[in-house]
DNA sequence: ATTATGTTTCGAAAATAATAGAAATATCGT
DNA sequence: ACGATATTTCTATTATTTTCGAAACATAAT
């Protein structure tokens, strides 16, 4: 994870309705969510969210997968427990890297 | 914090510059930086510089205070806190969810 | 007061991102 | 093969962001 993805990742979650994609994902946990479910709960129409979530894909956070004539997306939690190591690691205080080194020493 | 606020913090920090100065004020510490000196790190124009400066402390997550005719800059350590507290909370797996749907079959 | 220093605001250009209708693509059911 | 459904790609428009020089502002030193 260098700076420049990092950079990206957090650009791609920090618009109001990828991040609202996003949200609606993790609610939906495993099974992930059928695009045009997305589109019910969200009112966006098709093309612009097909284009908000290739921006959440193309940086990981989300993957996507055909399921017959529907396409069906998924938080990749991996990506996203990255991002918030890189944060914790890199943009926080010592306070937060002791109970880092904590667990380490447990 | 709410959905918009967290969108625009992410967005603040989802940019190469601005994550740079960022993490080079988590690097200074508490007694933070001054702007002059930032400039001459990253060799940002002054304006250019100034401008990313003022969207990170719109959203409080860099602090500005003046000290002479310089101007000291600081991480907001609380504002991190609870963007990551917002991102493990509601952006990560279905632990939380799990603890959701368990009010319901309560 | 004047000058030097550090930073911001102004203003305007260039770059990037967001939006959405229409056409294209992919798959299913018949 | 054909029509229906789900989604994407194309294309264009509009909106926002980034960039940075020049001018303005604030403070300090003389």
């Amino acid at each position: 994870m260098n700076e420049e993805f990092v950079a990206a990742s957090l650009r791609a979650l920090g618009h109001r309705t990828r991040l609202s994609i996003y949200r609606l994902l993790v609610k939906a946990g495993d099974k992930g969510l059928i695009v045009g479910d997305i589109q019910k709960v969200l009112g966006v129409p098709a093309s612009t969210l097909s284009h908000h979530l290739a921006k959440l894909a193309r940086v990981g956070l989300v993957s996507q997968g055909r399921r017959g004539r529907k396409i069906c997306c998924c938080v990749d939690y991996d990506e996203m427990h990255s991002l918030i190591m890189f944060l914790t690691d890199e943009c926080c205080t010592s306070v937060n890297l002791e109970s880092e080194y904590a667990q380490d020493a447990a």
